[in-house]
DNA sequence: AGATATTTGTTGTGCTTGACCCCAAATGCG
DNA sequence: CGCATTTGGGGTCAAGCACAACAAATATCT
């Protein structure tokens, strides 16, 4: 709760934040660019950019030809030094990649594993694969952080998982353990809440200040939610567990279990049933639901479709949101029947919250927990680019 | 979606701001914690209390006995002279307040209207009342705006009441109406929205970052969510509508309506009826619930008992709040038995959030929505208060 | 009661930072 | 080829906060 007032040197400090962000989410590609969209001077605009080129940050090319009249402006465009560690552990494989600051997921290494694997196992194996992608990229690579997109409960405040019923963890200081074994800070979010960060930036709420995400896994549904451009993470950073709410169901016949949460009702573990498939990847889940005739899958996936609508609406009503991103099986669902959905959700939504409403499907793919995962660890240098100058890892 | 950069200007403009508001709000009373809670130099807030003194906003005054060692630092208190009306158009009465810039409501008006008022009557009044109360309270006051606290959707780019049911007013424009009749620029929010921010500043929620509040009117559930100390709008500022929202019933035998909609299976009108009242203000209700021991009393409320904790665990489970207040007839609910409302709401809230949730009534009685109002009112004055140097009523 | 420590107001100086002005450079257009 | 337009570059200016030194006002210690 401190209402700090402002130093002067944070005036410096967030319009270099500006700037840097800016370029790296490729809003703006040149000087010109950066002074139109800032409204900062042009000679303000060559000191930031200058003083983030010192830092190693962005670089200054040859313009490129813009048809247009005036002396052409430098291109923009971040360093390709700086990178992170993105880690995504699931349950039947964990995940490393390397992010560059344009956002672009470089490298990915996925190795796979047949059992539920403990925090410490987990963390030798993202400490193997950081080291090999490390060796691989070269030494002359700046790596800043990592950042772990993990499907469960984590404490916003120092990256413990509280519970990721998925992996089986609980209470795990899982960031301090990759500092331990990797050597750099580390820092750990909901992988629904970083996926709902990713899609925003860089996925179909490219420009949406308010958007919801629900993303259906294997295990459940998660999600994220994003006000006024900033993730929602409520006073410990808890929020966004759609999967736990309780949807009201317009008709009883409806409830196919006890507790009635959302992620029981609407599950992809009873479409597969339905579907006649034992396990299947996104894709073929996806064609084999579109695909499909059977009455009984029909009904099935009519009765989550009905399901789904309330707990959209409610959330719509809550948040009055711009955009619904669907993500996983529930962007199946989605594909199946947009429409369909479209209009459930609207039977159950106040008409004004309705209006300015759109439901889409996610649109990164694979890399989407990555990008995001990549985001929070870049998140303090975009905070802050200058006070990260030395690339000493500092152990939040 | 305009990143705007930082001008130096703004400085001062923030520190303004912030230094007004920490006096608005009464978490500043003196020189000595004004630089001890903004961490600026003394010199600064010298200079920042000495430009808002010239702005006639707030007055220096001899120090007060402090007990403490050290040279006594003078107090910092509102000026007496802006003020603001405040305006809660009802069903049965149309409030017209005014309050001065240290959030007491000075004056109050009540007319009682015999039947629903269309904007135009409603308008008139507004208009008559005000200016009894600008003769009342004197010539020499500074009025700044006029603040309404709507029981509807309101636009918040326009004011503009889309539908407010209980008054059956549809696409009206409020505030235009409002300026025009009485010459102040005005500005208009969903009366729970406002009751929400009136009492996280003023009321139990002092110093919560992240609330939820839900009032229980006479027509209906209202609700406001407050995200970082910021009012949750949504895109077009109609989110919170927790009313509309439809909870899962634990058991079907729960439902008594079709919708099934949080307002229609949680009402005081079904309370009243099962403690055979025709009618009761607020006090008398709470009283003759409290007190009632007929079983179907008993069975009502603990009906409603249920479903409300459903509706407040899916909140809970989304927007990870530190505090959940309830207002109106819903604090009478909750006075009736706190602990098992809590077990309840505890049973279907994931574990990690249920931690650091507190569930409790709203603390400003009568006065909450005009208390909200003036805040609104208030808004652009604590924003840059500079910039309000004229009183010229400025149309936005 | 007097001395001392502590806290805070006051004043003047200096530093940071962005705005602004003027000129040069680079492009498109007639 | 000249002109309009846009942008970069460098120097100057002004705004605003920090800081240091001193004075004032209080409590506490002796």
């Amino acid at each position: 709760m401190a209402m700090r007032g402002d130093k002067l040197e944070s005036v410096r400090r967030r319009n270099l934040s500006t700037v840097l962000e800016l370029v790296h989410q490729g809003r703006a590609q040149s000087r010109a660019e950066l002074t139109a969209s800032t409204g900062l001077n042009r000679s303000t605009i060559a000191a930031l950019v200058a003083e983030l080129a010192a830092l190693g940050l962005v670089n200054e090319t040859a313009p490129t030809a813009s048809k247009r009249v005036g002396r052409p402006s430098p291109r923009v465009v971040p360093d390709p030094g700086p990178a992170v560690i993105a880690v995504n552990p699931e349950l039947d494989a964990i995940t490393v990649g390397v992010v560059g600051l344009n956002a672009r997921v470089e490298h990915r290494v996925r190795r796979e594993v047949d059992h539920a694997v403990s925090p410490e196992e987990a963390v030798a194996v993202i400490a193997e694969l950081t080291d090999a992608l490390r060796t691989e990229i070269g030494d002359e690579r700046r790596i800043l952080g990592v950042g772990l997109a993990v499907p469960g409960l984590v404490r916003a405040a120092d990256g413990v998982v509280r519970w990721a019923p998925h992996l089986g963890w609980r209470e795990t200081p899982i960031t301090r353990l990759v500092e331990d074994a990797v050597g750099l800070p580390a820092s750990a979010d909901n992988d629904a809440s970083l996926a709902a960060g990713a899609e925003r930036i860089f996925g179909v709420g490219r420009g949406v200040a308010d958007l919801v995400y629900l993303n259906g896994g294997a295990s459940g549904i998660g999600g994220g939610v994003i006000v006024r451009g900033i993730p929602l993470g409520g006073v410990a950073g808890y929020a966004g567990e759609f999967g736990q709410n309780r949807p009201g169901l317009a008709d009883a016949a409806d409830r196919a279990t006890e507790h009635g949460t959302l992620e029981d009702e609407v599950s992809r573990a009873r479409l597969l049933e339905v579907l006649g498939l034992h396990a299947a990847d996104e894709l073929e889940f996806e064609e084999a639901l579109l695909a499909s005739r059977e009455p009984k899958v029909l009904v099935e996936l009519e009765r989550q479709q009905r399901i789904l609508a309330v707990a959209l609406s409610n959330a719509i009503n809550v948040l009055n949101p711009e955009l619904v991103v669907l993500g996983g099986f529930l962007a199946s669902v989605h594909a199946r029947d947009p429409e369909g959905l479209e209009l459930l959700v609207q039977r159950s939504t106040v008409p004004a919250a309705w209006e300015g409403v759109r439901i889409r499907r996610a649109a990164l793919a694979q890399d989407t927990l990555l990008i995001g995962a990549a985001e929070l660890a870049f998140a303090p240098l975009l905070r802050d680019p200058a006070g990260h100058s030395g690339s000493a890892p500092t152990t939040s």
